[in-house]
DNA sequence: TGCCCATCT
DNA sequence: GTGTTAGATGGGCAG
């Protein structure tokens, strides 16, 4: 008789880091859960035991921590997104008749060994699954141990017996605990002997084969005076090492081999779990049927799928007409718009998937396809929309009738999630695999990569997801009141940004070139100044060089540390300055290569032939719901530093035209004010009064008219620091004042503007509660880290509920602002259009004689998106230069 | 790849 | 008493 028993803890843990983090529409996540059931499928399929048990940490400190302080509870802290799935997947075991083991006071290895043990004495093997060496140790001729490693979400076993073990290590299994004894174990706290690592241990262990041996034997041992040394202060460690790392057998457990005999599951307690998972294909897999007519969740698709690639104008004709009448279909292209994928629904029970090809259509009736379909004529949703109207403006193709992006569907029910591809989709959404990409996309557009049949099948595949993935998301976004931030925000934005990045931004290339030049002769005489004040030429660019010259040779005052050495940033170099001429030398170093390495020289070489920089705006990245800009991002470009401002002069209109640059006031203050419901500086915005001034006169308790520059700069620090969910720490640190001062200008603070003291209260409590934040507009982002037993991790969760409302609400805002612009501009027939969005600013480039009246409509346009208990206030300027329109 | 540092709102 | 300011991108170094 064979009895297989998992160590829970460790397979769950190699789940959840192998299998991407999957989520059910109430927010609970169960890739752990998915992840272990595979496993757990799969070491059953290979083992085919006669009995099956799981053993688990229980949280209570085991018996291990009095011995030894250093023993920390550290390894049963796991992140919330895990602990959240413990209980859920117990339930699943139960439902599955499956014994689980837990005991206080002991680890899940002890109860490991304990049930091997009592296996053996009952004539059974024993097979144990871990993915943790030290259980190597239990190895016997009756006991086996199977090791499991998750690699992108592919897992593989191997199993350990007492030959294959001393064959990868050359000493029997249960010197194991010698090993770990002697090197030592950091993710178990095991300190071993200090200088020892794993070459040294195994060498010893091969020649001397235990601890016991090595120190009873200590003065014949032939050994290197260094390490006869390090073995010889390390004895104590070594003994105390040997206690940590020994597995004990002998727990107290109420267990026998028979009482883990497989049975029967209960399969309705398992199906309600699973629908309660959303594991659709673990219900089909156990073939689990509703006890009372229940419907199993979402499908991905159940009727019968035809593909077809479309080759003559009569059946052409036919699908533009079925497409005109469908509520939607879903369009997926190749890159380049070098095929199109459309998958339709005729009827109920049936998909049709359809390919166009320029080259089985003939270029007339392809170009009459594109047409149509990109009219508004025909619903579409497609994934990534702003990329595909990229690729529609490059061909001089309509962008209208996209009713939904699936990828920015799943951006706005996760945004933290950081990736969307059709693939991750597939995984998260449906638990289904999708061929890759590769397989039908390559540089040179659709030259199939081997079989040009299996390429269609499987693009028109990924295709016919969007279709599924439409039904999926939409139902969730509707749940959640999101359709309208989807369909009146992010859609209409696609063609904005889309058109945005096709302007692009002209650039002086000229004046980029001598500006490089300048600062290349600059950063040389620095170079030159810092080796002279060294006495020796090294890397100024390595934190690890400069901490070498500037605290080893130089002797100056280390303030700070950092994982690596020695802090080098700016704060701490601003504090060294006095000390010696060095400092001022690399702080102007710095700066100077900033700009020359990642401006000049980073913007040169995107400059593109029409002489214009074509960002690209993300519009899936931020967890707030902010733009953010890639290769490159025109939203860093220098403004601070007189120096760092000459970029900005690099920007420009073309002849004859101006740059419209509007942004908005406070807009973040004036948010906090209104969601705050915070009187007091809603009425400072509405007078129009200054609100740092207003805030330093109140704080410091004097007139405004005795409003110091110092004193109304500090004010700004707490306006700006409160919205980020500041400490006095910070403040203090941030405006150079004690930690008792920052505090009482804080307590002054809540004093004046009680409402936002309130407010930051019950924003937090309302969070922990629903599990979320969200904007005016609806947009959300999920809090787990708010129930997270690590203060800092539960910190972190606080503060980001305090400031993703108000930075979130500025984003939808200059968002619906973007859209109501552009439009406006064609409606009025102007030629100025879009070309930058830097956060709370917009820049328009326009025809010179348009300039007053761009200027006017920006204002209008950005001011009246909504209706606040304060107003919204946008400035415009106008210059040819970035420099001079801001 | 992870860290450190710089840049922006 | 913990560590102590939200959201980004990119260059350069070191392992």
């Amino acid at each position: 008789m064979k009895l297989m028993v998992l160590d829970g803890n460790s397979i769950v843990n190699r789940a959840f880091y192998g299998v991407r983090l999957l989520s059910t529409r109430d927010g609970l996540y169960t890739n752990a859960i998915y992840g272990f059931l595979n496993i757990l499928q799969k070491l059953v399929d290979e083992e085919g035991p006669d009995a099956l048990c799981v053993a688990f940490d229980l949280k209570a400190p085991a018996f291990r921590h009095l011995a030894y302080e250093g023993y920390k509870a550290t390894r049963h802290g796991m992140p919330e997104e895990l602990a959240m799935q413990m209980p859920v997947l117990k339930e699943v075991l139960g439902a599955m008749n499956i014994p689980r083991y837990e005991l206080e006071g002991w680890e899940a290895d002890d109860l490991l060994g304990t049930i091997s043990r009592r296996c053996e004495a009952a004539g059974w093997d024993c097979t144990v699954v871990t993915g943790d060496k030290d259980s190597l140790q239990l190895i016997t001729e009756h006991t086996s141990v199977k090791l499991v490693s998750t690699r992108m979400g592919q897992t593989t076993t191997r199993e350990m017996t007492p030959e294959t073990f001393r064959e990868e290590y050359g000493f029997d299994p249960i010197h194991i605990i010698d090993l770990k004894s002697l090197m030592g174990d950091s993710s178990d706290n095991i300190p071993g002997v200090k200088g020892v690592g794993e070459k040294t241990a195994m060498d010893l262990l091969r020649r001397y084969h235990s601890v016991r041996e090595i120190y009873e034997r200590f003065d014949e041992l032939e050994l290197r005076p260094a390490l006869r040394k390090k073995l010889d202060e390390g004895r104590e460690m070594a003994k105390l090492s040997y206690d940590l790392a020994t597995i004990r057998c002998d727990a107290p457990l109420a267990f026998a081999p028979e009482d883990a005999l497989r049975r029967p599951v209960d399969r309705g307690a398992l199906y309600q779990l699973f629908l309660k998972l959303e594991f659709t294909k673990m219900i089909e897999k156990y073939g689990l049927t509703p006890e009372e007519g229940e419907t199993a969740g979402e499908e991905t698709y159940t009727g019968t799928v035809t593909s077809e690639v479309v080759e003559d104008a009569a059946r052409l004709d036919e699908l533009l007409a079925l497409w005109e009448r469908q509520d939607v279909v879903a369009v997926l292209t190749l890159p380049d718009l070098a095929g199109v994928a459309v998958v339709s629904r005729p009827s109920e029970e049936e998909e049709l998937a359809s390919l166009l090809l320029p080259g089985r259509l003939g270029e007339a009736d392809w170009r009459r396809a594109l047409e149509t379909l990109f009219s508004a004529r025909v619903r579409k949703a497609g994934h990534q929309v702003k990329e595909l109207m990229g690729d529609l403006l490059a061909h001089g193709l309509a962008t209208d009738g996209f009713v939904f992006d699936t990828a920015l569907a799943a951006y706005l029910l996760a945004p933290t999630d950081g990736s969307y591809s059709l693939e991750k989709l597939a995984m998260h959404y449906f638990h289904a695999e999708l061929p890759d990409a590769k397989t039908f996309t390559s540089p040179d557009a659709f030259a199939p990569l081997g079989d040009t049949r299996q390429a269609e099948a499987n693009f028109l595949w990924h295709a016919g997801l969007v279709r599924c993935l439409y039904d999926e998301l939409r139902g969730r976004l509707e749940e959640l009141d999101m359709l309208p931030l989807l369909e009146t925000v992010e859609l209409p934005l696609c063609p904005v940004l889309a058109e945005m990045e096709r302007a692009g931004f002209l650039v002086d290339r000229k004046a980029l070139a001598e500006f490089g030049e300048m600062l290349a002769e600059n950063i040389q005489t620095h170079q030159a100044a810092i080796y002279r004040y060294a006495g020796h030429e090294f890397n100024i660019n390595s934190t690890q060089q400069l901490g070498a010259v500037l605290f080893d040779e130089l002797n100056l005052p280390a303030m700070k540390k950092t994982k690596r050495g020695y802090s080098t940033n700016a704060e701490v170099l601003e504090k060294l300055r006095p000390y010696h001429p060095i400092i001022g030398e690399i702080l102007d170093y710095r700066q100077l290569t900033k700009l020359k390495s990642t401006y000049v020289d980073g913007l040169t070489k995107v400059i593109a032939a029409d002489g214009r920089i074509h960002t690209s705006f993300q519009n899936t990245v931020t967890a707030t719901g902010r733009l953010s800009s890639t290769e490159p991002n025109l939203q860093n470009i220098p403004v601070r530093t007189p120096l760092g401002a000459e970029m900005r002069k690099m920007f420009l209109a073309a002849p004859g035209n101006v740059l419209v640059d509007a942004d908005y006031s406070q807009i973040e203050l004036r948010l906090l004010a209104h969601i705050a419901g915070d009187e007091a500086m809603q009425e400072g915005f509405r007078t129009g009064a200054d609100v740092h001034t207003a805030t330093a006169a109140w704080v410091f308790g004097v007139p405004e008219e005795e409003v110091t520059r110092q004193m109304r700069s500090s004010a700004k620090a707490v306006n700006f620091g409160i919205v980020y969910g500041i400490s006095a720490f910070s403040l203090a640190q941030d405006i150079g004042v004690t930690q008792r001062q920052a505090k009482e200008y804080m307590d002054r603070y809540f004093e004046k503007y009680s409402g936002i003291r309130d407010y930051e209260k019950n924003v937090v409590a309302e969070a922990r509660e629903r599990g979320y934040v969200s904007t005016l507009m609806g947009r959300r982002r999920w809090l787990p880290e708010l129930k997270s037993s690590n203060f800092n991790t539960r910190s972190f969760g606080e503060r980001v509920a305090l400031n993703m409302p108000i930075q979130g609400t500025a984003a939808d805002i200059i968002k619906l602002a973007m859209v109501r612009v552009q439009n406006r501009l064609k409606a009025e027939g102007l030629r100025g259009r879009l070309v930058l969005q830097v956060h709370d600013e917009l820049i328009v480039e326009c025809p010179a004689e348009e300039g007053k009246t761009v200027a006017r409509l920006l204002e209008e346009e950005m001011e009246g998106v909504m209706t606040l208990s304060v107003p919204l206030v946008a400035e415009a300027k106008i210059g040819v230069r970035w420099a001079d329109a801001h």
